[in-house]
DNA sequence: AATGAATGAGCGTTCATTCAT
DNA sequence: TATGAATGAACGCTCATTCAT
């Protein structure tokens, strides 16, 4: 009522506002059904603002991506930084994961679950936040693999391949969190931990598991 | 006149083939990317016939969904319907999935990559397909633990659980997969279990891996 | 009300009820200010009808200009075709010029007044064909100033001087036209005849105009 | 601080400036895809300014007209004004026209050549200017004709028509001059003198150019 | 059974113009 | 005096969908 209704704001805190909005939109109706429209309605502004801003869809949505990527990749960066045992930094790399992402699943599903299908200026953009996260889980993998006493064959390609599927696995699992909220972010790091983490020791340590000696067909 | 010009097809093959044309291109674009002229012409046909067989854009797309969703869960669960081993089913089933998802990329993405963000009838028959997929797996998973010797307080939530990782991991190999094609379903597969399956079994056997006694920041 | 309402008509016919509405649009209002709305609403059809037949504004645009253009360019050659002295030839050809412009005045606006401040496609398009009529006209005044007698001088350059001012004179009238709907194409290609081509043969012959003396001014 | 930075210059010096910015755009561009933006940058003041001292888009598009306008005519009239020969005044006043023309290209492009389809306020202010120079040049004319010996029928209509002719001869040599840099105004203006200037005297002298006797078609 | 013709509705984008400082 | 911030109103263009043949 009184009081300045919150105008004339200083175009960085605009900005900020109108990518907490985007993302929210993008995250729920996706990019091309996301109506620019509704960011504006929700950034409390109207559309000319966005694209005096932004440029275009594309430039807010890349900008999103941007946003989002290197906020997840700071936190989990900083959180595996801390000199330790290479199973306690991956450890500690997954909890800030899954507390970010629960506590900013919207930003989790714009940067990881839609972008990929879009193309020019934006896929170029997801794939360099994608790289980055991929690359910080992949080093710590990497340590861990090379810390080992037995370097029993695994390399680089293979800290890949686990990267991959440790990522892919804790995307998944973000939507198990949603439906179970009271499991704390650590719990479901412990959880995930125990399944990849002792399996892979084992491997390094030579027992390994064997698929049936008959293929199932031909 | 001179040959049946591919023609006076019957409904059902008529059908397929406009699912082959909309997969491909749903796949390509993303659904809401995706223009109904384009399948059309793909499929050889005119876009009033898209709208005879399947009703609307949407239908089209739950018929992809459906048809997709069907094909691997059928796949998956043939697979791993041979009497055997709990880990050897799995294996058997993830292999099958490996497999089709090499061959068949495009409906993988369409079932797995791109409907979630959709609403309506949509959500509703994806969200049908992906509990096929998860309860398929997540019986395997609830098989292999029970087996075990010590049910040492693994229960259901844990076999949902590890179905969430193991699929949201072979999704994300699936791109590893595109960059990786020398490498057959079989080897992925391999790797794949001696990830998780040894370590499942590390943890019902009691070793389990703990976390830093000190946490990171206070 | 009875009778079909004039509806499905097969695309060529349309196309040319397109161009039709187009040319009286962009005549009355200029390229950018004309509204593609306000064109379709002309034609009796609704606006996509327009972008599949034309592509874009930019598109029908050309085509106006296309069509325009040749029109004009086709008449003007036929008239000065037949056989006979250089003058007679201009004098047809300029009648013809005069009359098709009173009777299609909107075609010739589009095609010459305003369509050279568009960049692109556009003005590619707009210089091939301005230089369809420019090339007709100079023919003939070359053709005119190489049949006298006394090449005294006249070379190339002069026959696209005079054309230029022949063409921009035409056009200029073409206004004063309008003022004056009671003179016939042929009085006013008369007094244009008049104005240049005797004063053209004077100038061959050795009479020339000149100059005073001393300039107005250093 | 350290030196005045071209600020608080007095109304009328910067009212000019915005004037010889918007010249520049409106006729690189046309008036509708002009942008105020450009205007202001070019200037080198802000938006509002421009609205400040002159209302509107259209505002400013008139005082460009009319200050070009009032520019050309005043030059062409200074220049005409000398007491000597009807023609000599004629031949003074194009020269003088051409050369304003050849230094001042941007003005006559928006005075001549862009300004007749916009409608309103616009249209009226531009009718204005072009009836002022029409008015000089058939002023000379008619003084040309008048002076003549044989009043022999020519009269005031004659007049506007040989204006007409001529002031479009001259716009259409304003492109002509684009591609020939080195021709001297005084060239061109003799070219063009020659061309009409005899010709009317011929005309006037009873020697007329005669149109075939058979038409071309029945 | 099959299709060319046609459109209602909506979205991304732009721009002249104004407000608050 | 001068301007960064902000917007209402359009406009170009697209697309899912239907009609008439």
């Amino acid at each position: 009522m009184s009081g300045t209704r919150r105008r004339r704001l200083p175009r960085h805190v605009r900005e900020q506002q109108i990518i907490d909005a985007a993302v929210q939109v993008f995250s729920k109706r996706g990019y091309h059904a996301a109506v620019v429209d509704e960011i504006a309605d929700l950034a409390g502004i109207s559309k000319p603002m966005v694209y005096l801003y932004f440029g275009s869809k594309e430039g807010l949505f890349i900008a999103c991506i941007k946003r989002e990527g290197e906020l997840l990749t700071h936190e989990f960066q900083q959180a595996a930084a801390v000199e330790q045992g290479a199973d306690q930094q991956l450890w500690a790399g997954l909890s800030a994961f899954f507390a970010h992402v629960a506590a900013n699943r919207d930003g989790w599903v714009v940067l990881y679950r839609q972008a990929p299908e879009q193309g020019g200026e934006i896929a170029a953009e997801v794939e360099r936040q994608r790289a980055a996260v991929m690359a910080a889980v992949t080093g710590l993998v990497r340590a861990g693999i090379t810390e080992s006493d037995s370097s029993a064959g695994l390399g680089e390609e293979d800290a890949e391949f686990v990267a991959h599927a440790l990522v892919g696995a804790a995307d998944s699992l973000t939507g198990w969190m949603a439906d179970h909220p009271n499991e704390a972010p650590e719990r479901i790091t412990l959880r995930l931990m125990n399944m990849v983490w002792v399996g892979m020791r084992q491997v390094l340590a030579g027992e390994v598991w064997t698929p049936p000696a008959e293929p199932v067909e031909g």
